[in-house]
DNA sequence: AGAATAGTGTCTTTAAGACAATATGGC
DNA sequence: GCCATATTGTCTTAAAGACACTATTCT
């Protein structure tokens, strides 16, 4: 059949003249507590891959979702009853190994979220949900290629982390620059040097003051908040690692 | 319908269950030529968005594509006959405007090539190609929301030219620090120190010396090879534009 | 006073920018 | 020798690291 106008085409064209793979949106939702990364995992209730730990994620709504990240907002909202945070796509595998249905794509996006916020919804939740450390959710044997995602969205989140002022999104509105600190060197998993820390974050202008002041134990903390309007603030170099430490291994 | 093995689920599981968009792989196909970064576009044969200028993309081969990089490297030797250069996944957009036949979804995926190789692969060419500057090609009314992801893959290639050696991937076997300095300037709008250029070169041992020269009309020059395993090497620094100039605007 | 945490002073180091000076080969 | 292009020397600058020192509050 030969069209003559787009109008002719459109009326004409339906939908699964072409064989389409699946395709899903998954999420690595992380955030902070007991002083670890901790991401959020469901056990599967249905096959394939019953019974087994996963990243959350699922199909695109077409009748309602408005675009991809629509759909990672609302798996987000979903599985943590939370609703504004910072997403970010980071990339997107298909192959035909990956599901046992076939050739298959998703699109794998992370969040960090303020711990402090957070609840697991329950509400029709179906599949169980915890929180695990990094390293040990590395060590579960997730469902499909799973473990490959999350590898992923860590990476980019310690690379990152080393350029950006991302963590802050893991902050609750006023946080003191120590707090700030020791989520950037739990990401990295090293020390960082006071000093320069905070001579980097305050002649970049990424936070500012309060004036409010934080009464933990001992001397009071001044109270900062995030000055930025998103968080893709790149800073011109790159942290490095302590110049002694023989790293770790 | 309960199934109590990932088998019999299988065995019971049609495609199509799930109503899944439309999935395309788009390319934004780079090289360098006349001094200017040059983008190649095919002009639509077919409705929709037919006779418009458009990024080359298309769907995956189920039967034969392994996964979405080989879907990308295959529409690259489809439009140019070329076959290895660098390729990246810049983003994937899925939303339900960007195409008329509603929800769908891209990857966008570009490349770098290097401009001596390469000659419009003529066989089977039912599309128009041509090379257009950067700055032209967007100024053509592109089909789909093909100026957008036009936009968002020049924006991946400045940003990681100012921190990476990625630039590299676009020039033959052996050049000269001059000629790579040139396409990285081209890329960035920008001119770049000499000396600070060729420092942060090899001292980083990015680039190695060939002992051959090339004499094209002066003083001949040395010639280099691109030292290192792959191109996602990442300076500790980016590059900043020259401080006195008071940018282009 | 002593402990603990917050915050600063200041010297060193790394790698980039500026710009002048030198080197080489064609004509 | 003159010109153009390649290549180097070296001073300055920006921003990070190291590390010691001061400040504030609690007990």
């Amino acid at each position: 059949m030969h069209y003559t106008s787009e109008q002719e085409y459109l009326a004409h064209y339906q939908k699964r003249d072409y064989d389409s793979p699946l395709f899903t949106v998954d999420m690595a939702i992380f955030s902070i507590s007991k002083g670890q990364l901790q991401v959020l995992l469901i056990q599967r209730s249905n096959f394939p891959e019953k019974d087994k730990w996963a990243l959350p994620g699922g199909f695109v709504d077409l009748n309602h979702d408005q675009d991809l990240m629509t759909t990672a907002h609302r798996k987000l909202l979903e599985k943590t009853g939370i609703h504004t945070p910072y997403l970010e796509q980071v990339e997107t595998i298909g192959n035909r190994q990956r599901d046992p249905r076939g050739w298959s794509i998703t699109s794998l996006y992370f969040a960090l979220i303020d711990f402090q916020k957070f609840q697991i919804e329950e509400t029709a939740q179906i599949e169980h949900s915890a929180w695990f450390p990094i390293h040990e959710a590395l060590q579960l044997e997730l469902a499909f290629d799973h473990q490959k995602l999350l590898n992923l969205a860590v990476d980019r989140l310690s690379s990152k982390t080393r350029y950006t002022a991302l963590p802050a999104s893991l902050m609750p509105e006023r946080f003191t620059l120590t707090e700030l600190q020791t989520i950037y060197e739990i990401i990295l998993g090293h020390s960082l040097e006071k000093k320069a820390f905070r001579r980097r974050m305050q002649e970049a202008g990424v936070v500012e003051e309060t004036g409010q002041h934080k009464i933990v134990g001992k001397r009071p903390a001044q109270l900062f908040r995030y000055a930025l309007d998103d968080f893709n603030f790149t800073f011109p170099r790159m942290l490095e690692t302590p110049r002694n430490s023989n790293e770790d291994e």
